[in-house]
DNA sequence: GTGAAAGCGCTAACAA
DNA sequence: TTGTTAGCGCTTTCAC
């Protein structure tokens, strides 16, 4: 009776060994030769190369991992919310983690200790050789299981005192810029803020970021024109019907984020008002839907693939070279504005 | 010098056999322990896990994975493509599969089959306890590379003869029936299709059932009526263009997805239609966005999660019970009509 | 340059 | 019930 026969089908998988003897070299050499290191003559190497190829052979990953302590496993985590903004940012970090031959664990954290406490758990117990923190709020102490295994993180907006971490700055001020400006010059002299939640870091950079611009354009902010909305659809809604309820209204909005941009569009449509006509309308994040509301969204990119990249680039650098104590620790993701459809110049000057 | 100071910080991690120490078992009860073997007493399990808490021990993925042979990680291939229903799939299974202890591997295939042949590879390196290939296309024969190590695998709409393959069969034609007879009860008769490309098996299918369900409705179908689309926003943009152009038009259009319902939703604006007033529209998916279209998409929901769920059940099945010759081989996920604002009575009855 | 051998941390067969 | 032990497939000294 053979041993597994119900596993695989065909007895066993070639491993490292069959391959050396059918080249015959030692396992070193083969092991050497799939590494790549320079202290293989090219004639063994094309003889392993040779019997990899005719034995269909794949080295396992995990004996490499046991063996050498580093995965090529990549964590993530970001916020379990309904901000498409982040199943775009992880798509984007996956693709470029595969593309250098790593492979990612996806962890939604829903800023629930418990559920937090379970993702560092899987992150650490599959080896990951670094975790992208992306949930932009406050950071949670499990990051200290992390940390304290010594686990390579990078995180968004956050500066954390370890040698393992590294920081990715968001300048969400260019872009903001670049919005304010977009509406002056379109003859918009009042502009509303439709802000993200208070308890948001980066909620409140892009409010203060907004109140900057405004002033850089020599234009007046009205504390009653910029209103907390908590970066959702629904919260768009209700944040245009506040601003639809006053005397003196606004002719453009800008939002803290796309979600609260669309709400407002829908908000608009609902109330009879036509955008850009009657309204302009700027998101900030430039979600794929953005390109595909009535009218197409004009908004501030916030890169995902900026962003995935640099968080990848951080998080490789730690991990492919532990040690290097001038290693670059912080980087800087900016942001630019798309014009689209949902801006026009105002009905009547304000 | 420390051997490997670099890595950790603070030396070695706990591995099963501190634990063994300091709860004074051998290495063998603690694993049996850990997994929840019943052959331990309790006096023992408990020493066990105290030891465990104390060490802050966590077990090593991959030494297990190594010498059990089940890694608990679950592949997916999906389409490469900007329709947002591959996405959202991935994240229910995702959900599903942590859910139940495994991680997942994503990978998007782009139909080209180099890239393929790589994501097999992945699969196969990282030793995937199994696969979902939720590519709904022409299975490439990369596939054989699974099936001939002996993955198990589950296909969206198509069968494989090996015991290991699972089978999902989608049926579109509930939905179908209930979005025609909803466009027939609101008043309609003139009602058009935007069928996907017809080299998909899917886009077949749901043409046809297309068909069935006006003929079951007592309703006729025009040729002209009925367009091959490609599944794409532009493409629904153009599908509706030459439906506009007819002299005798729909005043309802189902399309054979939301991406080509979005399309049109656009053109129609675009065209100064109202939609539902003008004309009613009705999609199949409901990808996340068909609640914050304008107006929210009335369309036929094909259940990620329903799907993610089966896929998983199916992979885990096999994975878990390889041997059982009457294990299930076929699942089947359901359709049905989610009523939104896109329909509405026609104008005039035609 | 190349090979022999010592584990990486764990599970499972076998012994007791 | 519990413990002892032989590897799982690979990387990496160390010796040649």
């Amino acid at each position: 009776m053979p041993r597994q026969s119900s596993r695989k089908s065909a007895g066993k998988l070639p491993d490292i060994r069959a391959v050396a003897a059918m080249a015959k070299v030692s396992i070193a050499t083969v092991s050497r030769t799939i590494n790549n290191s320079p202290l293989v003559s090219e004639r063994l190497k094309k003889r392993v190369w040779q019997a990899i190829k005719q034995l269909n052979y794949l080295p396992n990953t995990h004996a490499r991992t046991l063996v050498s302590g580093r995965s090529r496993l990549l964590g993530i985590i970001v916020e379990n919310i309904t901000n498409p903004f982040f199943p775009e940012l992880v798509q984007s970090f996956e693709e470029i983690a595969v593309a250098h031959g790593y492979e990612i664990l996806v962890s939604s954290s829903s800023s629930d200790a418990a559920v937090l406490a379970t993702c560092a758990r899987r992150m650490l117990e599959r080896k990951v050789d670094g975790v992208a923190v992306m949930t932009f709020g406050e950071e949670e102490p499990v990051l200290d299981q992390l940390v304290h295994r010594g686990v390579p993180i990078v995180l968004a907006e956050f500066k954390l005192d370890d040698p393992k971490a590294s920081t990715i700055l968001l300048d969400y001020s260019t872009g903001i810029h670049a919005a304010v400006r977009h509406l002056a010059d379109l003859g918009h002299r009042s502009i509303g803020f439709l802000a993200g939640p208070r308890s948001l870091h980066s909620a409140i950079t892009r409010e203060n970021d907004f109140r900057a611009a405004m002033q850089a354009a020599g234009l007046s902010t009205q504390k009653k024109w910029t209103i907390e909305c908590d970066h959702t659809l629904k919260g768009g809604v209700s944040g245009f019907e506040q601003l639809r309820r006053l005397t003196n209204r606004p002719s453009a909005i800008i939002c803290s984020n796309d979600m609260t941009a669309i709400g407002v569009l829908r908000a608009a449509y609902m109330a009879g008002l036509r955008v850009p006509e009657d309204l302009s309308v700027i998101g900030l994040d430039d979600v794929d839907f953005a390109e595909y509301t009535l009218p197409p969204l004009t908004t501030i990119r916030l890169s995902r693939v900026d962003l995935a990249r640099s968080a990848f680039e951080a998080l490789r650098l730690q991990a492919e070279d532990p040690d290097n104590p001038r290693m670059q620790r912080e980087f800087l993701v900016s942001t630019s504005l798309v014009v689209r459809g949902s801006t026009a110049p105002p009905k009547t000057k304000a």
